[in-house]
RNA sequence: GCGCCUGUAGCUCAACGGAUAGAGCAUCUGACUACGGAUCAGAAGGUUGGGGGUUCGAAUCCCUCCAGGCGCACCA
């Protein structure tokens, strides 16, 4: 029996309570139903006495008394019990929870999955770091929990495009060019320019690869280092990413928008349509109506758009490619965007909340209980390059997926780098790597799983309880969809890591020495290729090696 | 000054308005001649920053104060 069935048998029973008139409400489409945080309360409980209390008019407890007397007789409910202020336990009978382990097996990749956001195409904007140098730490916050959302909007049934914004126009892209030719040249870096290693790298590689630029005049030689140093600057992102596990469907450039007039036009139909307004010179958007603390010019007073016409446009060009939700993943230092994305949706004759935005917060680094204090100018910036040496991709994606962005991450090198259990990435990785030994050391002894196995033999504490573990998956995936909170699906993770080290720890699953296995031998196992495959699910899901070794 | 985020065990953090607030680390005590000890069992550790309010029920929602982080450009 699983969750939704349930559910349903719970809302029947109040339904038939209500047909024979002991309860006088309507009968919600949707009951709750909740998995009890301690075992003591059963595998199920649903406060759905709680709920009625006041439309009833009548004490929670009576009301759950009534509903637990109808559910009672299910086939497959063991228990029902009326606790605390009136909420319903229940437990199944051991083989309709043992079931479940079978069914886990047969859905394979797919168990977990669900159907919340089937239909809906969904544009995810992450990292969008600008092309001016590597990506740091913060982007590769983003660059974890992005893919990683990605992959479980896919889950619920969405159609997921991951985009990245190179906002390859205007000044930022100048400075950094001008920092390349002053690198080449041996000339200071010019004020505002860029610093670090990587920019005399790069003026490097283009020097190397166009020897010609060193005889140029100082404004052409300018423009091929502004157009290769940014071509290579793509590239090196790119490669990180892509190294880092997360590739992007769509690199979309800034620069594409002006050329090919979609900014222009995107203005003129605000103008058009009366939502820009004229003052001091410049052109406005009234953002202020979305919680803005000022207005925004668009069109500044020299004619030139500024930085949020090429949003304007590029708005309307995810609009136009079919997308029904666009999220955007800021960092915190940008959350002043919030305001003006949605004022942008608005002033276009659309629905705010097709725009979302997500704030996370920043993340120092911490390396022997000091913050590790990073400045550009004194090139001890971290970059995911950096951070993927120093930790590995799995540690590193697991390191920044397993806390809520709302926090800002105090991410300890040293902690992080040590290959000991410390590290919760390695424990839930063992616990797999474990299970593909288990697995390897059955077929030695020619132990097969078989077709089907007694679901009932499941029936010592451990066993229920990682069951009951594996049973929450779906609505842990359904939640972190929902909430777009990927850190769930870790915590989630390191839970039914520790459920299964404990089963492992007290129940023997291979016979020893002569004895023959039995049939609890193949439940036991079955059991075993469950766990497997939620954990190998679930670590897919956030980018991390599921590892038959260590 | 205004806005967003945060404040939970010694430390790092969980807890879609539900029951006795949970993990890991650190500390202390235990468990391997057999499926991987990178593990497990147990102990100790809390006025959920303070104060009000809403609710059958608040770490969670509202108000207020305190503390920290990040922002408040005709830059991009």
């Amino acid at each position: 029996m699983n969750p939704a069935q349930l559910a349903d048998a719970i809302r029947d029973a109040l339904a038939a309570a209500v047909a024979a008139g002991e309860l006088i409400v309507d009968v919600p489409d949707e009951v709750p139903l909740d998995r009890p945080r301690s075992r003591e309360h059963g595998d199920y409980a649903s406060p759905v006495a709680l709920k009625l209390g006041k439309a009833v008019g009548r004490p929670p407890r009576e009301i759950a008394g009534v509903i637990g007397r109808y559910l009672a007789g299910t086939l497959g409910i063991a228990d029902v019990q009326v606790a605390g202020p009136g909420f319903l336990n229940i437990t199944l009978d051991t083989a309709a929870a043992g079931s479940l382990v079978g069914a886990i097996v047969a859905a394979g990749t797919s168990y977990g999955t669900g159907s919340a956001l089937a239909g809906k195409h969904v544009n995810l904007e992450f990292v969008s770091a600008n092309p001016t140098g590597p990506i740091h730490i913060g982007g590769a916050r983003w660059a974890a929990v992005g893919d990683a959302l990605g992959r479980i909007l896919s889950t619920q049934g969405a159609t997921v495009v991951r985009e990245y914004y190179f906002n390859d126009a205007g000044a930022q892209i100048d400075r950094f060019a001008q920092s390349l030719l002053a690198a080449a040249r041996n000339l200071p870096a010019p004020e505002n320019g860029y610093g670090g290693v990587y920019i005399a790298e790069i003026a490097e590689r283009v020097t190397t690869a166009h020897p010609e630029v060193a005889a140029l005049p100082g404004d052409q030689a300018f423009e091929v280092y502004r157009r290769e140093g940014v071509e290579l600057m793509f590239d090196d992102i790119k490669k990180t990413l892509h190294l880092f596990r997360t590739d992007f469907d769509v690199y979309f450039h800034e620069n594409s928008l002006h050329e090919s007039g979609a900014v222009t036009a995107a203005v003129q139909r605000l103008k058009d349509t009366g939502h820009l307004t004229y003052a001091d010179g410049a052109w406005w958007l009234g953002s202020t109506a979305y919680g803005d603390d000022k207005d925004r010019v668009v069109i500044k007073s020299d004619g030139e758009p500024a930085y949020i016409a090429g949003d304007l446009a590029y708005f309307l060009d995810k609009r136009a490619r079919g997308f029904d939700l666009c999220i955007y993943m800021l960092g915190a230092d940008h959350h002043g965007y919030v305001a003006r994305l949605k004022a942008a949706a608005a002033a276009f004759g659309d629905d705010p909340d097709v725009v979302e935005v997500l704030i996370g917060q920043m993340v120092n680094l911490v390396r022997e209980g000091l913050p590790l204090r990073m400045s550009k100018r004194a090139g001890t910036v971290i970059t995911l390059d950096d951070l993927i040496d120093a930790l590995g991709v799995d540690a590193a994606r697991f390191a920044l997926i397993r806390y809520s962005v709302d926090t800002t991450l105090d991410l300890d090198l040293d902690l992080w780098t040590r290959q000991t259990s410390d590290n919760p990435v390695f424990y839930v990785q063992y616990a797999h790597a474990r299970l593909a030994s288990l697995a390897r050391n059955a077929a030695e002894l020619g132990i097969e799983l078989g077709d089907s196995y007694d679901p009932a033999l499941l029936d010592t504490p451990r066993e229920a309880e990682l069951i009951a573990l594996l049973a929450g998956y779906p609505s842990v995936l359904a939640t972190a969809a929902e909430l777009r909170e990927p850190h769930r699906v870790a915590r989630y993770l390191e839970d039914l890591a520790s459920g299964y080290h404990k089963f492992y720890d007290s129940i023997r699953v291979l016979p020893m020495g002569d004895e023959k296995p039995t049939a609890a031998t193949v439940a036991r196992l079955w059991l075993c290729a469950a766990t497997r495959r939620v954990l190998a699910n679930g670590l897919a899901v956030l980018g991390v090696d599921a590892p038959e070794r260590m």
